[in-house]
RNA sequence: GCGGAAAUGGCGGAAUUGGUAGACGCGCACGACUCAAACUCGUGUACUUAGGUGUGAGGGUUCGAUUCCCUCUUUCCGCACCA
């Protein structure tokens, strides 16, 4: 019998794929076309842990299964190539980041190709390259060259609004722009110099520059997204963040944000996942309120939900950046203010957010309210926040608990609204129900009555509206950073932003040796004047470059056309691949490069460059590969109450790691080498060997935690077939779940099992026989039916426990029918397509098994006998049974219904389906 | 605080539409092979004294609930003074 040795049979495998270049995909209009993208990662120095392959084996399983279906599959990888951590390690080692990329993304690829992987790697995208990065700054230039028709809700050119602006000024416009854009008529708008009509337009670009408040971060040198800041700190690295004024580009993504909204309805991912975009981009609907401002001649406007509690105002507050503030505070409370803003401008966003003490301070200055027109007095306050709606809120005290708080503190009036409102004495009630009270004209109404009446009230006096307000920002798009995208973009002499033309991109990365930023906050690019100033005439480029998210945004429409130099992507290819079926990837992308995409791929739609509104159909986030850490018990050193880690290897039999092992620990990692083995440690056991004892704990892999394990060892070890179905077999796809190498045994044990189905002799024929008992046709038409589904419905850890019954049940049934050992490669080569090609290979197949038909499931099998029974109730037959396919049918001789159920059924109450199981109901179909 | 997901043996987990709870694997125990061990193979393995009890806790709907509804507890994830 021929030993089973996996090495062996994946070199053939391989030789076999690469020789009929059996992953190659192109366009074919016979067969329906499915897109499975995994996302594409950042090719980091460290590899990959057996954590990064899990999404990337469930959408190979899923892409060779739908091949398999007969399904034309479209399957690729690439590189996110740009960003800072290459950038970074340049810095600190002098290497070029092109080079560091390169290298890293041969690691990549080697580690991958281990693993088995059908991806169709002439297709393979690499952001970095400037025949890529060429087609982003097209991009670039298309949303800088467009504005947001909001009467049309569509993208359209910029040289119809000028065309527009020339006719009619912007007076009839709805754009979506900046509010602080001027009105004017047709004759200003020719009288304008250049420069002013360039600067209007870039109230309306889609990509446009702008003064503005950005995330600042010093550490890094360089301006953050929204979303790459977490809890007040850099997302990489941890660095504080501050608030800066610079001039910036943005992209007006905010213009698309109710399509983003709705869009999310028509998506199969998960509720979390659109939640948490819905939360992102907080729709709140409701209206704009204006107070004027006593002894002044301008308003107060304020955002509110809850116009009906109108009548509950008692103060206004401002935010203590609020543009008004200098403006309307009296002399009296001159000083009083200034200092206030000053305590405010000291304290970071964190401390902002964790300071829950109520303070706030009078301005001096009253508002009139615009209906009741009771005067009441203006407060700065630094819960109220600037970024958010108008910076100013109208403080209801009996409705919102903040206000309350205020209140109380200042000692404002506390003003009952609606009947239902009780205990307003002990905290704020935001209820909706009852009647009002206190409220002039909506006296005795219900809360639509109410917002609907006092919305009309505030219209008629020119005082208010209906608002729809988003959370929402436009994303800044500058980077003060080396490694990204350049932009098409020069300023004139005039200092007029102009974008390059089409037939003169790419603008490639020139060469530097200082990637640093410049002192100044300049970008990299400024240290290389050469390249600023060589398109003359006094005309320099734009030094920023692109953030990460650039290049990412629109990849996966790349891969349908990859190679050409004329369009981002052809025609041809997007309409027949359309857009993503499946897309695999972790969750930590969810508010960024999800959204990011969404809104480019939207823009795309607008300028029919491609067909569907949205770009991923259904997504699937793959969960964590948590780690097995060993670390020291909370009292066993001093100053280390989380516990220290330490590396396996260090560790004595048990769970404890000896003295000696842990001074030599703490001489070759520098992070622990202010342990004081003497003072600092509790030892155990003082009269023999010292040692403390160890505990486990589960948490995320990383190389400080010694608790990596690398995939390259494990396929070394066991195998890629075993590795791929022991990451599926660990649990549900979208779970956190640990590595837990002991199991992988059960798996390897499974796959030499399969081997043995074939009782392989000296020559290396399997030995079978020629017809299939029905037991056999019954095991293998039961694992057909569960693997389809499971894989169906994308549950790989029991599609792989299908296979494992089947297995075991055939192995009692050997040997097995030619038909059968047939089926099994095309049943396994989703999850094991290794040893799926060497068997199919020695059944006497020329081509590749993956040019087969995936087995169909035949419910004849199943069952020896009628899988219908008649019952007879009273002598009269009132149903038939239907034994569930998976069923044996002796497992049904006896069918009874109890007493109750009879009885229910009689009454004409029985529930549609019963199902019912020996000496009980099994499935009644009425 | 708000939103989302979840809680099942010693462990990872299964139960697809409300129908035999604990599949499959690990671990453990016993047996076969072996001088012996490892490997491999086989058997058993939720708890419990017969009876019974069991899917985080309590209640509800149902002939029947791990599954649906209500209340609560805990864990993980996301957002967080959003007016």
């Amino acid at each position: 019998m021929q030993e089973f040795d996996f090495s062996i049979i994946e070199e053939e495998a391989r030789k076999k794929w690469s020789e009929k270049d059996v992953y190659k995909v192109n366009i074919d209009t016979s067969k329906p076309k499915y897109y499975v993208l995994d996302m594409f990662p950042y090719p980091s120095g460290a590899g990959l842990h057996v954590g990064h392959p899990l999404g990337y084996i469930a959408s190979d399983i899923y892409s060779r299964y739908k091949r398999l279906k007969g399904f034309n599959v479209l399957h690729p990888m690439g590189f996110d190539a740009f960003g800072l951590p290459a950038e970074q390690y340049a810095i600190q080692t002098g290497q070029h980041p092109a080079k560091t990329t390169l290298d890293n993304i041969a690691t990549y690829k080697k580690q991958l190709g281990k693993i088995g992987f059908s991806y169709d790697w002439s297709r393979e995208v690499v952001t970095s390259e400037p025949a890529y990065y060429r087609w982003t700054q097209w991009i670039f230039i298309q949303l800088f060259n467009s504005w947001y028709d909001k009467s049309v809700e569509k993208a359209k050119s910029i040289s119809d609004l000028t065309a527009i602006f020339e006719q009619s000024g912007n007076v009839g416009v709805q754009a979506a722009c900046d509010e602080k854009t001027p009105q004017f008529t047709a004759e200003d708008w020719k009288a304008f110099t250049e420069k002013s009509q360039q600067e209007i337009l870039m109230h309306y670009r889609l990509a446009y520059q702008s003064y503005a408040l950005v995330n600042w971060c010093p550490e890094l040198g360089t301006v953050l997204a929204n979303d790459e800041i977490v809890n007040g700190v850099s997302e990489r690295g941890g660095y504080p963040v501050e608030r800066k004024k610079m001039s910036q580009w943005f992209l007006r993504i905010t213009a698309y944000a109710e399509r983003l909204l709705q869009g999310l309805n028509t998506l199969e991912w998960s509720d979390s996942m659109k939640e948490m975009q819905r939360n992102w981009i907080g729709k709140s609907i409701g209206a704009m309120v204006s107070f004027p401002i006593e002894n002044h001649d301008a308003d107060i406007e304020v955002f509110t939900t809850r116009v009906d509690t109108i009548f509950g105002v008692s103060f206004i507050v401002i935010a203590p950046e609020h543009e008004l503030v200098q403006k309307i505070t009296t002399s009296e409370y001159e000083e009083a203010v200034l200092k206030y803003k000053k305590t405010c401008a000291a304290k970071s966003d964190i401390e902002r957010q964790q300071e829950k003490a109520v303070s706030g301070q009078f301005t001096g200055a009253h508002v009139i309210h615009p209906i009741s027109g009771v005067k009441v007095p203006v407060f700065i306050a630094d819960y109220v926040l600037a970024g958010y709606g108008t910076g100013a809120v109208m403080a209801v005290p009996s409705g919102d608990q903040r206000d309350y708080l205020f209140a109380k503190k200042f000692d404002l009036p506390i003003i009952q609204i609606l009947d239902a409102q009780d205990e307003i004495l002990e905290e704020a009630n935001p209820t909706k129900e009852g009647r009002y009270v206190n409220s002039d004209i909506i006296n005795g109404m219900a809360y639509q009555e109410a917002i609907s009446t006092v919305t009309q009230a505030l219209e008629k006096i020119g005082k208010g509206y209906a608002k729809v307000n988003f959370r929402m920002r436009d994303a800044g798009f500058s980077r003060q950073r080396y490694w990204g995208e350049p932009f098409p973009v020069y300023y004139d002499k005039d200092g007029i932003v102009r974008v390059l033309s089409e037939s003169d991109l790419p603008v490639t990365l020139p060469a530097v040796e200082n990637f640093k930023p410049t002192s100044d906050g300049k970008s990299p690019l400024a240290n290389a004047p050469e390249w600023v100033n060589e398109l003359g005439e006094g005309q320099t480029r734009e030094t920023d470059t692109m953030p990460a998210f650039a290049g990412s945004s629109w990849y996966f429409l790349r891969y349908m056309d990859p190679k050409n130099e004329n369009e981002f992507v052809s025609q041809e290819a997007q309409e027949y691949w359309q857009d993503v079926d499946l897309y695999i990837g972790g969750t930590e992308h969810a508010v960024g490069h999800l959204l990011y995409s969404r809104f480019w791929h939207k823009f795309f739609k607008d300028n029919n460059w491609v067909s569907t509104e949205e770009p991923f159909k259904k997504l699937v986030n793959q969960g964590m590969i948590q780690g097995r850490s060993l670390l020291t018990k909370a009292d066993s050193i001093k100053g280390m109450p989380a516990g220290m880690h330490i590396p396996l290897s260090l560790t004595g039999p048990g769970d404890k790691i000896y003295k000696e092992k842990l001074i030599e620990l703490t001489k070759a990692d520098n992070r622990f080498a202010h342990i004081q083995p003497d003072t600092d440690v509790n030892w155990e056991d003082i009269d023999g060997k010292p040692f403390i004892s160890l505990q486990f704990e589960v948490e995320k892999m990383s190389k400080s935690k010694f608790n990596v394990v690398n995939p390259d060892d494990m396929i070394d070890q066991f195998g890629a077939d075993t590795f791929r179905m022991f990451e599926m077999f660990l649990g549900p796809i979208e779970a956190h779940k640990p590595w837990d190498t002991n199991g992988i045994e059960g798996v390897s044990k499974f796959v030499r099992k399969i081997w043995r189905l074939y009782g392989f002799d000296e020559a290396g024929q399997a030995t079978f026989k020629d017809e299939a008992s029905k037991d056999e046709l019954k095991v293998l038409h039961r694992a057909i039916k569960k693997v389809t589904d499971d894989i169906e419905r994308f549950s790989f850890n029991t599609a792989v426990s299908a296979m494992m019954i089947a297995v075991n049940d055939l192995g009692k049934l050997t040997p097995l029918s030619k038909t059968t050992l047939e089926t099994i490669p095309v049943l396994i080569a989703p999850l094991a397509p290794f040893i799926a090609e060497a068997l199919w290979t020695r059944m006497g197949n020329e081509e590749s098994v993956f040019d087969a038909q995936f087995p169909m499931f035949d419910s004849k099998n199943l069952v020896e006998e009628s899988i219908l029974y008649p019952i007879s109730i009273n002598g009269k037959v009132r149903a038939k049974l239907e034994i569930a396919a998976s069923l044996s049918p002796k497992e049904t001789e006896e069918v009874v219904l109890n007493d109750e159920g009879v009885q229910k059924w009689l009454d004409g109450k029985a529930p549609k389906k019963v199902i019912v199981v020996p000496g009980r109901i099994v499935n009644i179909v009425l």
